[in-house]
DNA sequence: TGGTTAGAGTCCGAGAACAGACCTTTTCGG
DNA sequence: CCGAAAAGGTCTGTTCTCGGACTCTAACCA
């Protein structure tokens, strides 16, 4: 174990340019801006995201290149998100596994564990509007009839309504950070048929049991679902 | 509710500069670098914190001014802790609640919840050798023995001790940043003797739960504990 | 048809942050 | 007593990032 002083750690990770350009790309692949959807004005965005438009711009620019959106000018231009879950290249697990490291991944485990069963739990607890009782059911219908290479992005929008859900940005955010750092590793794993029923069944448990406004059902549905997938990570590992 | 997607929130706040500053205040405060101790080696810290030597540097001036530390050249020169947890000024409670801001005192007390009560639920799933064993014991024994102006030092390093270990760095991370956003906060709380002992009993039972490796135990002692507090800042806000 | 508007695209000067080389002070060891 | 080592202190040039003013394009509307 290296455990340094916990707050002795890196105060910032890489230049601000590749950060955008990470949080843009991982907002597409998780589907947070579908496809087809536009991103805000550079002005605003630039503004949400706190970086200079033109720092903005270039990241922007490099999601273009690797055929995320595409920018068009005029009144009603923008930038909007032509990505294709299908075209998304599929790498074996284990060689992902191993490039991330074993002690990243585990550290992600249990942080994601940790966070999304207390945004489940969170969200469960605090009394839901129509609106959002309506987002969290759209949610689980788009999973229930989400094929093959868009199931990975239902899933993610999924887990990050639930966040949101929690009425806590703070949550939100962790849930939001954890799932695209193990956004690669999922999204490399195959899935078979029977697995697919089985995470259906437990996003419908989750889902009943934050509609119903059971706290403690709601933690122990999230923790069975995540750790079905948290111990065929970690068998990756091995 | 401001509810962005969690996606689009900020990529680095404030200047590296002024995050450095607060940073190490903030280690100091809540003596995770206790009074006489030597920070690393400007050269080794930089690294650790990602961040140039010339901005540490600057930073370390800071805190010097700021009467935390001294720094002496030399072979065995360095950069000493001379904070006094005494000599901390104390503001009306209320006053720093509404300057920290309603909403975002509730999203830290939520996500404190979420992310300390994890922690401990996974330190005591976690085998601990000989070594965390006896940190554990002797941080509830400094609790014991802290008075007044200690106290809330010693409460900061108790609830980090548990972050770190939890095993997990983003764990760790996430709780001490979150003490560190409260600390203003719980520190200019007034606090009287039977506080304490009820605090104490609770500190106790965290401790023995982690120790016998009761996850569920040691998460629901936790959980009462936070809620102590909670609800005290929360009756601030009204 | 021509002005307004809402967007992307361009440019420039200023300031923040960095990497790395070098200097100074103090102590330890031979 | 002197040289090496370990620390803080200083300097320089470069790169990143920013804010803000300006331009260009396309659509809408009077």
């Amino acid at each position: 174990m290296v455990s340094d002083n916990p707050l002795l750690r890196p105060i910032k990770d890489g230049n601000t340019f590749e950060q955008t350009v990470e949080r843009l790309a991982t907002a597409v692949r998780m589907g947070v801006v579908a496809t087809g959807q536009r991103l805000p004005p550079e002005r605003e965005l630039a503004v949400q995201l706190n970086v200079s438009r033109v720092t903005l711009r270039e990241a922007i620019k490099a999601l273009q290149q690797a055929g995320y959106v595409i920018s068009t000018r005029g009144r009603t231009g923008g930038t909007v998100v032509v990505y294709d879950p299908a075209q998304r290249t599929h790498v074996d697990p284990r060689l992902v596994a191993r490039t991330l490291g074993a002690d990243e991944v585990l550290d992600a485990l249990a942080f994601r564990s940790v966070v999304e069963t207390g945004a489940a739990e969170l969200a469960a607890s605090r009394p839901l509007d129509k609106a959002e009782r309506l987002r969290l059911r759209a949610a689980l219908a788009a999973l229930d009839s989400a094929d093959g290479p868009n199931r990975r992005v239902e899933d993610s929008r999924f887990h990050i309504l639930i966040a949101e859900l929690s009425g806590s940005q703070s949550v939100a955010g962790a849930v939001a950070d954890v799932q695209s750092r193990l956004d690669e590793l999922l999204a490399s794993i195959p899935v078979f048929a029977r697995n697919i029923t089985h995470s259906d069944a437990q996003h419908r448990r989750i889902g009943r049991a934050i509609l119903r406004a059971d706290p403690t059902a709601a933690r122990a549905a999230m923790s069975d679902h995540l750790e079905g997938t948290a111990a065929l990570l970690r068998g990756l590992l091995a």
